[in-house]
This record gives structure tokens, C-alpha cells and sequence, in this order.
DNA sequence: CCTCTTAGATGACAATCATAATCTAAACGA
DNA sequence: TCGTTTAGATTATGATTGTCATCTAAGAGG
């Protein structure tokens, strides 16, 4: 099958990067290859070059996107009563055992951010525009506290990454519950 | 050159152990191969698996390894008061610049952690296990507020992995004090 | 001292990897 | 409509991977 419209490339592409997205968070990057993302996304490796000149253009792209997504519902409300309520049901997702169950639609910076300083610069980049990201949304949520955001984004982080570390589900929930009340302390520190 | 004493093959281990240790922190787990690690030790590949049955065997031991070294320091004090100095220093050595950089010898949880749900079984329960360990030392450095020592934890691992995300020098410093604030706030909320 | 065991070196193995060349047929510009 | 361009398939390449078989010489046990 060959030649395929520019719109459909398009969608191709789309594709690539959100199957990618999906398979970094949930095996890592370097576990990843690039033949079995494109057979996910429906494709041969062959035509992987006609998207993206190398793989970590791939990551770059595919951590960028995920990073806009998981802050797109958080974005949304406009008014401070609906921020609030908005960031408060963020934190309750962030911290559920859904969220720490399933990494591969989960927060790209929990998953990938600790491969930061042994990535390309491209990735390295993606990753820090990325964090600074998250806690600019944050910030925004919480009538601009910059230093509280960052403080509710480490914990929020660092929950996450202990809770996966733990095997026992009782543990877990443990842990995600000490988080949430950590969170919200800092939320309704202001 | 063959056959060493006994003595020596312990040597070995070790050697291997703490080398390995260092490289998986500093370059992960799937990047670091076999037979680079066996070099870096001063060792050729062939002989790697008189020590270890599998490369996980020896994630599993080097995590193990590291984890304890990490927390040695912290085990010492017996006193209330050595208690709350002895951890104070140890929030202030894990949230500095100089642990941001140079993931080699610094946490292990922090530099592997997201990987334990994407790792064999053997890896996974040595991070299982490490992180447990780390917040009972953390409890029993808290007067046994498990709770406490729960969230401070998180901000300490958030804040690392956060900092190193970050590319900019002054950004990094920014998140590192935010973290102390948010630590300091949590050991002394009891 | 003699035999048996074995730490480590050397070399090979099948897989897997990122990247690239070649091909082909359809989409495009004219 | 005709020639050019190109998305994606197929196949190749060279490097690297974890693991193992074999060889060696020296330690360990008698």
C-alpha cells in the first residue's frame, strides 16, 4: 500500500504519537522500539522516517502531547469557584488507584520525568518546558500561588511515584490517602 | 587470568554491586548493559554470571545495596535530639543541588523508582521493599508518625524529580527551597 | 602433591535495535 | 492528463544486547 492523502498523513502522525505516548508511559522509553509502536499504530517501521527524523523526535513530540492533555481539564474553568473545584477533582484523580494502576493514560512527567538527565536534549527540553507547564496550570488554579503549586506538584509526584513502587494494594492506598490530605492541606493553605 | 580465592570472588561481588548501583542510577536500568558494567567494575562480561543468575538478579541487588547506604546515615541516631538533627541534615543533603546532579550516588528511589512497574518481578520487590524501609526510617527519625513521614517523603521525592526535570539553574533552586519549606513544614506539623 | 572445582577470560549465539535504501502505487501540481 | 512527489511496505545493515559454552589456570580439599 502506498502514496496515502496529506490529511490521512496527518492522521498517521496523530497516531504515532499518541500510541507512542501510550506505550512510554507504560514500558518506558528505552524499552519501547520503534517497530512494535508502529505495528500498534497499524503501520510497518518502514515509514516511521517520513514522520519524524530520529526517535527521540518522537519522544520529544509524544511527551508534549501527553503533558497538554493531562492538563487540558484543568485548563478549562475560568471563574475561581470553578478552578477550585476543578484543581480539587484533579487531585482526587491524580491520586486514585486508577491513576497509579494505569501509567499509559496517566501523567507523562510521573512516568518519564525521572529519565530527564540521561535523555537527548531534545527529550530533556520536552520534559522541562513540560514541568514548567504543569506548574504554571497549577499555579493558575490556585489564584497564582507559584510556590504552593510547586510544593502540591512534588507531592502529587512523589505519591504517585511511591504508590507504584508498593505492591501490597492496602500500602498503596495508604499512601494515596496521606497524599490527598497532604495536598489538599496545601491547597487550603493560602 | 583464572581462578581467584574466595575472598577475592566476595570482593568481586561487591565491586560489581556498587558499580552497578551507580550506573543504573546514572544511565537506568535498560540502558546500562552487561558487558559495560563488567568494565567498569574491571572485569570482562564472561565471568558475570558466577556472581548473578540474571541482569535482574543484580538490579534486584544493587537497588537492595543502594537503598541501605541511602538510609545508613539516617539509622544512626538513637536520641530524640540527635533524632531530629540527623534528619533535618538529611532533607537538607536530599533537597541540594549537589543530590540534583549527580543521580549516581544519590537516591535510588528517585532515580528508579518510576520503573518498578514496568520491571520483572525480582526488581520490582526490591523497590517494593527499599521504599517500604525508607519511610519506617523516616517514621522512626519522626517519633513513629508514620503519616507524616508518608507525605514527607513524597515531597522529597517529588521535589528531586521535579528539580531534575528542570534545565535552568535558578528554576532548579527555586523548586529545592520550595521543597525545604514544604519539608521543614511537615517534620515539625507534629 | 594430586585431584577436583571454579573465577574469570575469550568468543560465539540468536535477538533486538535504530536507521536507511529500495520499491510501488497513489496523491499531487501543472 | 501527465510527470513528479511521496506514504508506507519490504528488506537490509551494522551495532548492541543478554546469555551461554568453552578454555585457562589457580585455589581448595584430601
Amino acid at each position: 500500500m502506498p502514496r496515502k492523502s496529506q490529511e490521512e498523513k496527518a492522521r498517521s502522525r496523530a497516531r504515532i504519537v499518541e500510541v507512542a505516548a501510550a506505550m512510554f508511559r507504560e514500558n518506558g522509553i528505552a524499552t519501547t522500539g520503534v517497530a512494535d509502536l508502529m505495528k500498534a499504530a497499524g503501520l510497518t517501521h518502514g515509514g516511521f522516517y517520513r514522520h519524524f527524523a530520529s526517535k527521540d523526535d518522537l519522544v520529544a513530540a509524544a511527551i508534549s502531547h501527553s503533558v497538554s492533555t493531562a492538563l487540558a481539564e484543568l485548563r478549562g474553568a475560568e471563574e475561581p469557584g470553578a478552578r477550585a473545584k476543578a484543581l480539587k477533582r484533579y487531585i482526587d484523580r491524580y491520586l486514585s488507584e486508577e491513576h497509579v494502576g494505569n501509567p499509559r493514560d496517566g501523567c507523562p512527567l510521573a512516568a518519564l520525568g525521572p529519565e530527564a538527565p540521561r535523555s537527548s536534549p531534545q527529550v530533556s527540553k520536552a520534559l522541562d518546558e513540560g514541568s514548567a507547564e504543569a506548574v504554571r496550570v497549577l499555579a493558575a488554579a490556585m489564584d497564582g500561588r507559584r510556590e504552593a503549586a510547586s510544593s502540591l506538584m512534588a507531592t502529587l509526584l512523589g505519591s504517585v511515584v511511591m504508590a507504584r513502587m508498593a505492591s501490597s494494594h492496602q500500602c498503596r492506598k495508604r499512601i494515596l490517602l496521606d497524599g490527598q490530605r497532604a495536598a489538599l492541606g496545601i491547597v487550603e493553605s493560602g
